[in-house]
Order: structure tokens, then sequence, then C-alpha cells
DNA sequence: GCCAACGTTGGC
DNA sequence: GCCAACGTTGGC
């Protein structure tokens, strides 16, 4: 089994928003980022546990935890000129872009702020906190996702 | 709102 | 294939 982070700008769709979704379940449309593609298409299995982040927001912070229930299937809103995420150069039959579909385990009782990750020594090995990490799906370890679910519960 | 970091685009 | 210009991300 493997571990992520994913992360998602709370007014665009926050955790909340999961725990109000149909069984908890949401696709994860809209990445555009070659590097996330892969994770999502090759490498998210499901069962693997994803932490859900809220970034652009204050505090940015690890608010829960979620685990995939699809794994990587082409992003279908790439396809629909009247969507945000457009995109011409996805086709149906060779798509660019690929999603999967994520179902909240749970909202922690107390949310991991970034700086509380930053401060803990084990966690700074993260890509969520090096240098210019833009990176909207990435994977963490084990050790990483189990010292947040602590830090969370 | 600012701006550093980074990915992508497109002219050459 | 290089690289400047541009757009986006995301913390602050």
């Amino acid at each position: 089994m493997k571990y992520w982070l994913v992360k998602s700008e709370p007014d665009v769709f926050s955790i909340d928003d999961l725990a109000k979704s149909k069984n908890q379940t949401t696709y994860w449309d809209g990445v555009r980022n070659y590097q996330a593609r892969n994770y999502m298409r090759d490498e998210m299995k499901k069962g693997d546990k994803v932490i859900f982040y809220h970034s652009n927001t204050k505090p940015p912070a690890a608010v829960g935890i979620c685990e995939i229930v699809k794994e990587g299937y082409p992003d279908f809103t790439a396809f629909d000129p009247d969507d945000k995420h457009y995109d011409p150069k996805s086709k149906k039959e060779n798509p660019a872009w690929y999603m999967v579909d994520i179902k909240l385990i749970k909202k922690f009782p107390k949310a991991v702020t970034l700086d509380e990750i930053k401060q803990n020594p084990k966690l700074k090995n993260m890509k969520l906190v090096q240098r210019g990490n833009r990176l909207s799906v990435m994977p963490v370890t084990k050790e990483e996702y189990d010292e947040i679910v602590r830090m969370g519960s």
C-alpha cells in the first residue's frame, strides 16, 4: 500500500465538501500537471491512503484522510468545452489527463497546520515543505503519513 | 496583493 | 533543442 497527499483550495473544494458528497466520494478532477497525472494514472491503487491538504488558505493544513476507491481513468472534464478544466489537447481516444476517485475516511479532530508540519523534525523531508514545491498530488512515506495522522488525532 | 518558484509555450 | 516570456501556484 502507498500513501499520498493531495492539495485542494478549500474555496474550490474543501474536506467538508467531500463529507457532503454522495457516499463521501468524489472524482479528483482538474489536475493538469504531468507528474501528478502520472501518479494518478500509474501508481495510485485502490485502498491507498491519502492525506487531504488545504492550500491557499489560512492556515494551510492537513485536514483529514481519504482512500483511493477507483484507480486512474480519463478525466472527462478535459473533454468538455464548457468545463473550467477543458483542454483541447486531451482526446477521448488518447486522453492527456487522468483522475482517481477518493472517499473520505475521516476529517481530523484537529487540523495539522503547515507550520506544525514544518516544526516536526520527522516531517522535514516531505515534498510538501521543500522549497518551491507546487505538486498537487505527491507521495508521502508511511512514517510521514502515520505522524500526520497522529498529530491530527 | 505580492512575488518567488516552477511548468509550459513558442519563436528561432 | 534552447531559452525568454508567460501563466500558475501557493505561502506570506
